[in-house]
DNA sequence: CGGTTCCATTGACATCCGTCAATGTATGAT
DNA sequence: ATCATACATTGACGGATGTCAATGGAACCG
């Protein structure tokens, strides 16, 4: 409860470390990027097609295509076709080193 | 033509809510500036000057000053005025917003 | 007053980013 | 083979971003 404690046994981030966790945060901070990873995520673990979120983001389909691609890069999302469709989906505990750095 | 079957009771993020969040995630994008909020935030409540920032993040004081503005735009530090010297620090649960979108 | 220290701002530069129209690729249906 | 659909890639554009040298401004001290 202590605020005045200052994270005994933890270390600053190095710079290798600030990247991967700034890498993370990058790809979520563009409001269109954060809000396709927020429909993905809600879809489960079945996913959902890109054919769905073109018109929820109100954007292009090169442009979500091209988000889409940044979320995977990133590792963010996953992607498995089925024939001539692609289904995206968030990856199990993909969060927890970004939660880890939040908490402190 | 919709392949998805959505979850009932959960409601995609609007584009203002979106907006806001990203906001902090960009704040938090850069590496430089990611190991500079962990700084500020490892001196606790009594915050950490500015002179003492230039030297571990090894860029130039206009680049630090620069990276600070953005993450007080952003509300992930305060400054207070002490004399010559200016003391930066997180104020509390400033987080929670993103803790909460992190945790779904 | 002048001088020193701390910090912010300006200006410039190269690079990156979000966006879309046009085009390419892959899969399936007829 | 021909056509339609789903998705990716390319190319181009304006705008944002990270960086530093130079400069400016504020507060202290003598």
């Amino acid at each position: 409860m202590t605020r005045t404690t200052a994270r005994i046994g933890s270390r600053p981030l190095t710079e290798s470390s600030a990247s991967g966790t700034a890498r993370v945060f990058a790809a979520l901070s563009d409001p269109v990027r954060l809000r396709l990873f927020d429909l993905v995520r809600r879809s489960g673990p079945g996913g959902i097609c890109s054919c769905d979120l073109v018109e929820p983001l109100e954007r292009s389909q090169p442009t979500v295509s091209h988000h889409l691609k940044v979320l995977r890069e990133a590792g963010l999302v996953d992607s498995r076709r089925d024939g001539t469709w692609i289904w995206y989906s968030v990856p199990d505990d993909v969060l927890s080193g970004v939660a880890a750095f939040i908490k402190g």
